[in-house]
DNA sequence: GGGATCACG
DNA sequence: ACGTACGTGATCCCG
């Protein structure tokens, strides 16, 4: 019978600062030293299959070690406030695995571990010792293995009497003899001062132990040694009572208590969930946090024909709500191809395979019909319908309704999640694997219209949609609580539909001005390339930044301004400050910028121009924490406009016929107006109510100066300060933003909210309330929970403040726009006009217009904007057209 | 796969 | 004494 004892407050410890990350749940709990610890107690439990287990852990009272030594373990570190509140959750989790856990007052961890492996020994158990502590070396027998961790937790060092014996030279009770010579600083215990680790193992290797070295000590060669030992005898004896483990504790043990069993599966789960395990909670053999609803039975019908679409919209007719989804390839470059669509009714799962395009028509004219579409991640479903079928928008007439999507649900109660798959949804919310969408297709995918397949995917499709109602009516209430039902229904469910037709419109572009771009850059930064090489005096890449670092801060002999991890920086804000000194700087500024055009913005876009010669991007509605949309594959949210090099590009955008014509509208300082209606400050309303310009007034207000008498530099400074007070800026970062220095950039601020007062009380109230509530929220009531706001780390809480700040006012101008455009979308669709959205760009949305329809989108994309919602100050935005992006201003 | 860099709002 | 402005995505290099 085997029996381990785990150094609980060692192997935490090990397992915290082995994990390169640290872990926090969403609510802020550090769990990274338990998920180390449980990885661990996996890992030997498997491989050492152990009869019995206990863990020990040290309690904060003062041990009979202080006692006899005031000074025992002084001035170790204290665990840091992270770790400290790792211990419990441990314990938590430990509790529910029902393995039993051993603390007494008055003792260390190391002298319950000694006293149980002593009796262990007597009942006949083989025992092994889980720790990092190598003073636990001393407890080894003939019975009693000590596992020591090494190199973090991955690896394992396993002692038994031999071993010991083999490294050291003596057995595992001479430690303490051993440490009663030498010490232990990390114990602050003394030892005989001037001995060390060398000195010691020899003395042990002569003398067997304490006692007997200094019966002896006259058989001392050294001297100085000699003499030492006589004068602290008392202390060498001492050293050696506190490295002494105590196999005497007056603890009770039973070691029934310590049998290893099966856990508490359901208490065990309410852990893992608390602590966000997933793949713990993945190999659970049991187990359902929430309640689901459940189905006794699903039918499953395969539609083949007319006959099939009239039966699945006789029972619509009851019930027009169904779960979908729509098996693709998720191409994007190319039309998606369809495998199949999966429908979850009333009582049946139909599936419907794309054989016959008319069904397929059939069935898409269904869908516009007063029916009522959930699922997980639409867009993608509702994408591939459009692009295969001329699935129009919906018209007036027949409207279907985005009822709910779990992806989108999941975004709005943690905007800051990274996944947000199904599977990991499932998981989490009901312990229940389904595959990966993407896992599924690779397996499966290429079967796509082989027979064999098909009732693979008829039961991952009717498994798919059933998940998605279950997590439906979680997250449903999930939202409701948390009061998102609003922003979700009336603001990111609509959206959907309109980032499809978005992407299923997308952007045309001339490839050949595109190419005659790319020519003509790639000619510049040949030259530019055997420029800078000559320089330099020998060939480097340039694109290295770790090379050009070494030619420009070492050959060269350029005063570096500053390091990074890998070597010198060589952004562009370190080398503009130095470029007039040095040519080479120059040119490789000008390098850089080309080259950047050249990768990203030729070389990147040309493959992701599809054979309708335009560029159909994602738009994703769930990465950005503040509510934004982002914008991949390619990303047109960051096409260069700033330097007129880059902003040739825009002229490769086009309109995709002679029929159409660009139109663009952007909002005018929209922020800083979400940031006057929000903290109601009475002057910075009246400086948007006059439609002056703002960031002159701020300057005059700030430097006590008449507005027509501030310098375009002031007005520029005034400018910064006014982005600074968006992104809860701090006096250094305002300081490096205008080449200041800091005091000067810190008056500016302090002149600043002196005179907005109610900014900076708003501000405050920001961060007060986050503290208080955990999250702070925008104009729809979007949520986004900060971490950070409490955390002890000064850099990380200040980081939490400024978030604290930013996010409710970006996340109001995303919240604003994204209205803007479901009513600019619904408006164009509702009026049966040619003119698509095609493009949002965080203030600025783009419409292909059709010629005809000119003025009428004209006024409608301004009115939209402008009447998204109404605030305390005007919303106002400016429209142009052109016959390419370019011209757009 | 992560850091450095740079494109946008 | 610390090391610092908010939100993204793509490309490159390098270990």
């Amino acid at each position: 019978m085997k029996i381990i004892i785990i150094d609980g407050n060692s192997l935490i410890n090990r397992a915290y600062y082995a994990m390169q990350r640290p872990m926090m749940t969403k609510t802020g709990l550090y769990t990274q030293g338990v998920y180390g610890f449980l990885n661990i107690l996996n890992r030997i439990r498997t491989d050492y299959q152990p009869d019995y287990i206990a863990v020990t852990f040290d309690r904060k009272a003062p041990t009979f070690r202080h006692i006899e030594y005031a000074d025992y373990k002084a001035g170790r570190k204290k665990m840091p406030p992270e770790l400290a509140m790792q211990i419990p959750l441990l314990k938590e989790v430990l509790d529910a695995m029902k393995i039993k856990i051993l603390e007494m007052d008055g003792y260390e961890a190391d002298d319950i571990i000694g006293t149980v492996a002593k009796r262990a020994e007597a009942e006949g158990l083989e025992t092994m010792i889980i720790t990092g502590d190598k003073d636990e070396l001393q407890l080894a027998t003939e019975h009693t293995k000590v596992l020591i961790t090494k190199k973090g937790i991955s690896e394992f060092e396993l002692y038994d009497e031999a071993a010991i014996m083999e490294k050291y030279g003596f057995l595992p009770e001479q430690f303490i003899d051993f440490k009663g010579l030498m010490g232990d600083p990390s114990d602050n215990i003394p030892g005989i001062p001037g001995v060390g680790e060398k000195t010691a193992l020899k003395l042990i290797h002569e003398f067997g132990s304490v006692a007997s070295l200094i019966a002896n000590v006259d058989k001392v060669e050294s001297k100085s040694i000699k003499s030492k030992i006589e004068d602290n005898a008392q202390l060498a004896l001492m050293s050696r009572r506190l490295a002494t483990i105590n196999t005497e504790v007056p603890i009770e043990i039973d070691f029934e208590e310590f049998k290893a069993e099966d856990p508490d599966y359901n208490a065990l789960i309410d852990q893992y969930i608390k602590l966000e395990f997933n793949s713990f909670l993945k190999k659970m053999p049991i187990g359902k946090k929430e309640k689901a609803v459940s189905r006794s039975t699903v039918k499953q019908i395969q539609i083949t024909d007319e006959k099939g679409i009239k039966q699945l919209k006789e029972e619509l007719q009851n019930n027009p709500n169904i779960i979908i989804k729509v098996f693709n390839d998720h191409n994007h470059i190319d039309k998606p191809v369809i495998y199949g669509i999966s429908i979850l009714s009333t009582d049946s799962c139909y599936f419907i395979k794309p054989e016959s395009i008319d069904l397929l028509r059939s069935l898409l004219q269904l869908l516009q019909e007063g029916i009522k579409i959930s699922g997980h991640n639409l867009k993608e479903d509702y994408y591939a319908l459009l692009c295969n079928n001329n699935f129009d928008a919906p018209t007036k007439d027949a409207l279907f309704k985005t009822e709910f999507d779990t992806m989108i649900a999941q975004y709005l109660i943690d905007t800051s999640r990274s996944n947000y798959s199904l599977k990991s949804l499932m998981l989490e919310y009901f312990h229940e694997q389904i595959e990966e969408e993407a896992d599924f297709l690779k397996e499966n995918g290429q079967l796509g219209f082989l027979p064999k397949s098909e009732q693979i995917f008829i039961d991952y499709g009717t498994k798919w949609c059933l998940s998605v109602e279950k997590l439906i009516h979680v997250l449903n209430e999930k939202l409701i609580e948390e009061e998102l039902y609003t922003v979700f229904n009336e603001i990111e469910l609509p959206l959907i539909e309109a980032l499809a037709s978005m992407e299923n419109i997308g952007f045309a572009v001339d490839r050949k001005e595109l190419m005659d771009a790319g020519n003509t850059i790639s000619e510049k930064i040949k030259e530019l390339t055997v420029k800078i090489h000559s320089l330099a005096g020998e060939e480097f890449n340039i694109n290295s930044p770790q090379q050009l670092g070494v030619i420009l801060f070492e050959k060269l002999g350029i005063p570096y301004a500053k390091k990074t991890k890998r070597g010198y920086a060589t952004g562009a804000e370190v080398l503009e400050k130095i470029k007039d000194d040095y040519e080479i700087v120059g040119l490789i500024l000008e390098y850089r910028m080309y080259s950047k055009l050249k990768s990203t913005y030729i070389e990147g876009l040309l493959p992701l121009i599809h054979l309708d010669n335009k560029i159909h991007a994602h738009f994703q509605q769930t990465v950005a924490s503040t509510g934004r949309i982002s914008c991949t594959e390619p990303n047109l949210q960051n096409i260069p406009i700033r330097h007129e090099l880059g902003r040739k590009l825009r002229k490769a955008f086009i309109p995709e016929s002679e029929e159409y014509i660009l139109v663009s509208a952007d909002y005018s300082q929209i922020e800083l107006r979400i940031l006057a209606h929000l903290s109601q400050d009475p002057l910075l309303v009246e400086a948007f109510n006059q439609g002056a310009d703002i960031h002159k007034i701020t300057a005059s207000k700030v430097l006590g100066i008449p507005e027509d008498q501030v310098t375009a530099r002031e007005r520029s400074n005034a400018k910064a300060v006014n982005f600074g007070i968006i992104y809860g800026m701090s006096g250094f970062g305002l300081s490096t933003e205008l080449n200041i220095t800091r005091k000067e950039a810190e008056k500016y601020i302090q002149e600043y909210f002196k005179k907005y007062t109610k900014v900076k009380e708003f501000l405050d109230g920001l961060v007060a309330s986050c503290r208080e509530k955990g999250y702070v929220t925008t104009i729809s009531k979007r949520k986004r929970v900060i971490h950070e706001i409490n955390a002890s780390n000064y850099m990380v809480r200040q980081a939490g403040e400024r978030l604290a700040m930013n996010s409710p006012i970006q996340g109001s101008a995303a919240d604003i726009i994204k209205i803007a455009m479901i009513k600019v979308y619904s408006e164009l669709n509702r009026r049966n006009l040619k003119s698509k959205l095609i493009l949002q760009v965080h203030d600025e949305l783009i419409i292909q217009a059709h010629i005809s329809e000119l003025d009428i989108v004209k006024d409608l994309i301004v009115a939209n904007m402008e009447n998204a919602v109404k605030l305390s100050v005007k919303l106002t935005s400016d429209v142009s057209t052109g016959k390419n992006w370019y011209e757009l201003k």
